[in-house]
Parts: C-alpha cells; structure tokens; sequence
RNA sequence: CGGGGCGUGGCUCAGCCUGGUAGAGCGCUCGGUUCGGGACCGAGAGGUCGGAGGUUCGAAUCCUCUCGCCCCGACCA
C-alpha cells in the first residue's frame, strides 16, 4: 500500500479534545476522527488493527465450537418490556420511535434478541449446548462520554450468549470462555488479569471481568500477591480487622464535645476526657446514609457503620441490603434527617433505618460514633447492643496492603484496570421471563440456563495503545499492527531507490507480510522517522541513495530501535527472524 | 444531573477586557532550491468568528437565549 494513497492525515499537535494516550495517539496518527461525543469513525488504519482483533476473537471462539451470526442493532421494545429491562433501563438506553409510532431501542446488548431467536428455533436438549456470537457496533448512550475509544458510546463489541440444559453445563461453559478470554488476550501480550467482579443487578451468579492493566484504568482491582486471587475493589473481600476494645462498657452520650471540627482525622485527635488525650481512629466510627431502592421500587433508608479508618464499599451495601439502587441521601435531607450537621450524624437512635455494621466492628465495643447533635458525639458505642437488629457484613472497601482473604498468607496488590471482557453466567433470567425452553428426554419442558460473554473490541485496541507506547507514538505488538512494515522511501526523486523500494514492497507481500510504503514526495527524511514513529508499526525498512550506495537497507525495530544494515536479498529472512522473535517476546510479556 | 471551562480556516491558538475592514504557526495547492530526525524562498486556496435574537452608525468583541464540546463531582454523616 502506498501512503501517498491512503486516506490519513497525521497531527503535529495534539488535538485538545484527547485527554488520555490512546485517544491522542489515535487521534494525532490518524486512526480516528470523532463525530460526536462519543462517537468516532474508525479510519483504514484503526480499521485493520480492528479486524485483525476481529480475527483472532473469531479463531479462538471458533476452536471452542461458537458460531458466528449478526443480530439487528436496532430492536424491539416489545422483546425489552418481556424482558422487564423497558422499564429497568436506564437513560444508557436510547429509545425512539418508528414512523408509525412504535417503540424501538439501539441495542445496547442483545440477551432479548438472541433469546428470542433461540426460544423459536430450539426445542430439544439434543440441540444443546449452543454458544452462539456476534461482533457488532454498539449504542450506550453514557451519561458522561470520554477517554476516547475507551469509553466512548458507539462501539464495537463482541457478545457470546450461550444455552445449556443444566447448571452444571453452564458452568462448564463459563470456564471453557474463562480459557478462550486468556488465549485472546495472551495473544495480544498486552498484560491482562482476569478478576472476580460484582455481578451487579443482573442477578447472575458469578462473573469475571478482563481487565488489561494500565494506570489510565477506571477500574481499581486488588490482587493477592501471593495466591491467584484477583478482584475489582468493588467485590474484594476485606479482611476483618480487630482492633482492642477501649473498655468503655457503656454507652455515654454526648461525651465528646468537638465543636465545629470537621474530619475523622481532626475529630478524633480531639475527643478528649479524663481518661482521653484523643482517641485512636480504631476506636471511632463513621457513618452514612443511603436510599435503597427495591426490585419493587419501594425505598428504604440504610445505613453504614464502619471503624473511623475504613471506607466504606457502596457495592456491598446494595448487596447487602438486596436493592437494586444505592444513592448516598444528599447532605441537607441528612442534617433534616438526623438533625445534626455532617461530621456528628451517627447511628444511635434514628428510626426506620436498617443498619448495616462492618464485620471488623462485630464484638467491639467502646467506639466513639456521632451523637446526631451538632459539636457532639457519643462514647462506648457497642454496635451489637446499641443498634439492635442490625446487620453485620463485610462492607467496607478492601485496599492496598490488606491480608489476602482466600490464602491468608498474601497480601493485596492495588492495579488500575481496564475492563475489556466479562464472562457471566446469567442462569435462568432471560429463559425464564421469555419463555427460552426445551425438552428434555422425558419430555418435560425446562428453561434453558444461560450465560453471556463480552469483549470490548474497540475498548482493547485503545487498551493496547494504553499499554505500548513512548514519547514518539504508538509501538504495536505484531499481531494487531496495522501494518507490519513502514517502508520509508527517503529519496523519492531517486530511479534506484524508487525500484528499490517498489521491488521490496512486493517482494515482503508476497511473502505475505503488510506493508505500507511511504512513497510521499517532498518530505524531508526527518519528517518521515517522525511519522513512521507515531504510526507506530513493528518494523520501519529505509530505503534511500545514502544506504544503497553502500549496497543496503535499513530495518529499525520500533520498540528497541535498534537498526540492521542488510544487503536487499537478505531482507526477506530478516523480517521472517524479527517477526519470530517479537512473537515470542510477546507470548513472554503477555498475561501476568 | 450539579459545578466549571471552551466554541475564531483541516489542526493548535491569538484577537474579546477597552466594539471600527479577521490574524499567526502547522497542514493544503503551485513554482523553485533542498533532502538521513518534522528544511527554505516565493505565490496561492481556505473562515456566515457554533447558531438565533438584541444593543449600536458599526458586533468575533457587549447583552439574552440556544446548540455543541471538554473537564471536575458521592473523604467529613
């Protein structure tokens, strides 16, 4: 391909809309062009780097027995309301209307869909298990757009949903995608862990995410460092803390009295007494106020206890409590609710609150905790005696440093991830409302057992960008490069290095690799290194009168940059050698 | 949704406060000289200053509304 042709326009400057490195770097080697928020077109460069993930998702899908077919982006509202997510959706869903009036959605995902196809085409447990996929543009329209590809909303996915006839065959099918997710993602060698994830509102049992780490990562996810036991922060499991109770064995109100003072830090190192110069921050609690909303979209109000030193985990409360929504109460209905000012709300005495304790306060005592009074707050606080009813529950956000809950003998490391696949078993969810049966060898009818899986293929190939890049652009691992080599003519004016040039182009396609070949005239040599790096590709091959008067070509490697001088007949097994050895550092690099 | 910021050639931005004939750099076109890390000279093309309304003799500039885009936001309970 030459470059003179292709449809490109690099930047010198970074376009001001880019704010983290894979978009800048898509945006100023010209891969994308935004539309909209959110909305981006996908030029031939982004395009083939696309495909190529394409392909290796499809291969390693394809050895696991899925099938491939295409579902319409846009659906129904019909397969939505029997779904019951019509009305459980939110605004993420863009919703319209047809000309004649009926209602329709841009598939945000497409368990209705496929569901519905497969309720109306199988019948028997004979046809089962059947794992089927689609890779295809998706619309969500998110509340707040950004980060480019990474969270962007259109973008292409690839969705699998598969169909069993029992539990335990779901099961097996979660660990067969489990294995084809790490195939794909090693195959890429960008460094990825699967995690344990919330499986959130859906309902289903169990979920992992994929997350390729990257310090631009939205999620955060915690990782034993001695065991496999990796999780997004939302769901590690903390472990319970015991701290020595102050003795305090009953409970005095009103004790402390820190006017004005903010701050759990500040609060506590001013709870003085006879006995007190300050408390310790174990000895001190927080507290807070949420809105629950049930699956019968009644509300109930909730609250958290945890020791002055956590922090409290919003996703473990809302499981806690079983609500679909969580919302922390705004600050002003608190300070109405509890009549005290932020900093002295506390748990004792309020009414019609389920309150929720973090299991490291379970047999505590002596705690200090808001005396719902301004300036004031309680002493001796005994969860167990003075909140009666409540809950105790892990609750509080696990972080850096804390013991390993599933070996015991590791500790959390903290990774910022970016999540580019889920696996999830969804059980009987859609099957059930749907009505997705079969009949099994008795002829008895059951729903089928369901599960979904996700690959973000948009979001990796911004990912991947995340991972491999320096100051002067893009470094592509192999398998996902646009094209393989830059072929820099620099002396276009030259008959020789012209043939040169054109001679090799063919001749390394013909062995079958991707080249793209800068035939520009009218730039200077400078003005090509400059481009070549911010493209990116694995191997850059310099062609011009200065080397060819010695009797060679240059091959640069993009990530080392170290440069071979090579006589143009070797340069064929040369390229061959480079390509083995970047695959086998990636197989190196990749996974953990 | 709340708060903040920004919309001026394809890109990055100046001009706005203090109204008076729209600018620079990069990119693009043509000609010439260059040619191994973003060359130089000359000549060009390209902008309803996001949109609507208003104030004014006169608005990119002041006022109102609107649209778009970007950023920040649930440590004090």
């Amino acid at each position: 391909m030459k470059q003179s042709k292709l449809l490109i326009q690099t930047l010198r400057e970074t376009p001001k809309d880019a704010d983290v490195v894979s978009q800048q770097l898509m945006m100023r080697s010209g891969m994308i062009l935004k539309l909209a928020a959110g909305i981006y077109d996908y030029l031939p460069l982004a395009y083939r780097s696309i495909r190529k993930f394409e392909a290796i998702v499809r291969e390693e899908l394809e050895r696991d027995g899925c099938q491939e077919l295409l579902m319409p982006t846009v659906q129904p509202a019909e397969l939505w309301q029997e779904s019951g997510r019509w009305a459980f959706y939110g605004k993420e869903l863009l919703r319209f209307k047809d000309r004649k009036g009926g209602d329709f959605c841009l598939g945000p995902t497409h368990e209705e869909v496929i569901t519905d196809i497969v309720r109306r085409s199988v019948r028997s447990y004979k046809q089962l298990p059947m794992n089927l996929f689609q890779i295809q543009g998706k619309f969500r329209d998110e509340i707040r757009p950004r980060f480019g590809l990474m969270r962007g909303r259109e973008f292409i996915m690839k969705d699998a949903y598969s169909f069993h006839t029992d539990d335990a065959d779901a099961d097996r099918e979660y660990w067969v995608m489990f294995n084809a997710y790490k195939r794909i993602f090693s195959r890429l060698g960008v460094k990825f862990r699967p995690v344990e994830a919330d499986s959130g509102a859906i309902g289903g049992s169990f979920t992992h995410e994929f997350h390729v780490l990257a310090g631009s990562g939205e999620d955060a996810i915690l990782s034993c460092d001695a065991c496999e036991y990796a999780s997004n922060i939302e769901k590690t499991e903390a472990p319970v803390e015991a701290a020595p109770s102050s003795g305090q064995k009953e409970l005095l109100k009103e004790h402390f009295y820190t006017p004005g003072i903010l701050g759990q830090v500040e609060q506590a190192a001013a709870m003085k007494d006879a006995d007190h110069n300050g408390m310790s921050l174990t000895q001190t609690s927080v507290f807070f106020l949420y809105r629950a909303t049930l699956a019968d979209e009644s509300t109930k109000l909730v609250g958290a206890v945890l020791r002055g030193d956590h922090d409290v985990n919003p996703v473990k409360v809302k499981n806690v409590i079983g609500a679909m929504e969580l919302e922390l109460m705004p600050l002003d209905e608190a300070e109405v609710f509890t009549g005290a000012k932020s900093g002295f709300m506390g748990p004792v005495g309020l009414k019609n609150v389920t309150m929720v304790v973090d299991r490291s306060l379970e047999g505590m005592s002596g705690l200090t905790c808001g005396a719902n009074r301004t300036d004031y707050h309680h002493f001796g606080l005994d969860p167990a005696r003075d909140l009666p009813g409540c809950l105790f529950a892990d609750i509080r956000m696990a972080k850096e440093g804390d013991a390993c809950t599933r070996c015991g003998k590791g500790h959390y490391q903290a990774f910022r991830g970016i999540e580019v696949g889920q696996v999830f078993k969804l059980g009987l969810k859609y099957s059930k409302s749907m009505g997705c049966t079969f009949l099994d060898a008795e002829g008895k009818e059951w729903p089928m057992v369901m599960g979904c899986y996700g690959i973000g293929i948009t979001r990796t190939v911004a990912a991947v960008i995340e991972q491999n890049y320096d100051a002067d652009g893009i470094i592509w691992p192999w398998p996902v490069a646009p094209y393989q080599v830059h072929l820099l003519n620099l002396d276009p004016g030259n008959a020789e290095v012209n043939t040169m040039a054109n001679q090799l182009e063919k001749e390394l396609e013909r062995e079958g690799f991707e080249v793209l070949h800068d035939d520009r005239e009218g730039l200077s040599p400078g003005a090509k290194f400059k481009d070549a790096d911010l493209l990116g590709f694995p191997l850059r091959l310099m062609v011009g009168a200065k080397g060819l008067k010695e009797g060679v070509v240059e091959l640069r490697d993009r990530r080392t940059k170290e440069v071979m001088k090579l006589k143009p007949e070797a340069l064929v097994a040369e390229v061959s050698a480079a390509r083995d050895r970047m695959m086998l550092a990636l197989e190196a690099a990749g996974g953990r």
